[in-house]
DNA sequence: TTGCTCCTCACGTCACGTGAGGTGGC
DNA sequence: TTGCTCCTCACGTCACGTGAGGTGGC
């Protein structure tokens, strides 16, 4: 047998050792459900790295930056800002010792960790006051009083629950 | 008795009538935790509107238009646009029957209460993979293979755990 | 050769932040 | 009169969006 020419897919390569995939900046964007504008200006802001460019001046990115890219997207939509995030990615080359390592990153994760959950408090108290508006705007629906519609509805009894959401007065009276 | 003279004080008024009280930019900025700069904002984009002017131009705003300020603010908390804000807000002149308005403003809001109920899922999800990022790196905490750090985290036992969490992953390996 | 993908500027947008310089009101 | 509050421009910022005009790669 002769020795088989050099073989030019290195797709073929890349499947054997995943880590080593190489994705274009539009297997990013669509990796990560973003678009090509983020994944450039995210490797501007340095949160990921092309390994390295093709010929033609492509990004050629890793599996493992594709990682780093969901992380940063997900920690961005909880209201990180770039600059947290990059703080987080470069924890690890801060610090000398590993209990020093450890406990900073535990602070910055703690403190992360209360911000959360602070604002699903206040986004599942919202959602609650728009979800028991839809229940009180229901009894609108059956309304045949279009006469008074909207100028006589601060006088109905719909509207005169004690109790009344708070965005139902505002929105609705 | 003599006419006793017109009473200055306004405010004496305003405490007998709570919905008449006179609020200024800096009075709606500290009630609603905002600034200066958001309270005259929301009001250029017609969230909300100062009843009058004093004589040297400043504006003066109700109790109910402090409602809706922090209503909007909320909101935007929440995620929602300004945009999105306003025609909340203008829902109720937007329609001729109460039903019509009754099911728009429910179809609105059943699209917002879902988009909430999304983010709420996605934070929490978020909020233990962190957590669980913490009760790792605290194993780390006693760590003395200093002379590893941080390049021989790899080959740790702590970091071999097959279901480690992806925040490990990307940001401590 | 033809699309399609990707490239680099570079200006636009959204929701405010941040002075600069001036006035009003107790 | 003196602070303090509020005013109006107007430029800055953050995290991208959106073309314009050009090139690379199967």
């Amino acid at each position: 047998m002769s020795a088989s020419p050099p073989n030019p897919n290195l797709q073929v390569v890349d499947d054997a050792d995943p880590r080593e995939a190489v994705l274009t900046t539009g297997d990013m964007a669509r990796l990560s459900d973003s678009t090509l504008r983020t994944v450039r200006f995210y490797e501007q802001e340095g949160l990921i790295h092309p390994k390295t460019r093709s010929g033609g001046g492509r990004r050629l990115f890793t599996r493992s930056e594709l990682a780093k890219l969901q992380l940063a997207l997900d920690l961005r939509e909880a209201g990180l800002s770039i600059q947290d995030i990059r703080e987080l990615f470069e924890l690890k080359t801060r610090f000398a010792s590993p209990d020093e390592a450890a406990s900073e990153i535990t602070a910055i994760l703690s403190r992360q960790i209360h911000a959360m959950r602070e604002k699903i408090a206040k986004l599942r108290k919202l959602r609650e006051e728009l979800a028991s508006m839809v229940s009180v705007i229901s009894e609108c629906q059956s309304c045949d009083d279009a006469a008074h519609f909207p100028v006589g509805c601060g006088s109905c009894e719909v509207l005169g629950q004690p109790e009344l959401p708070r965005a139902v007065r505002v929105l609705w009276s």
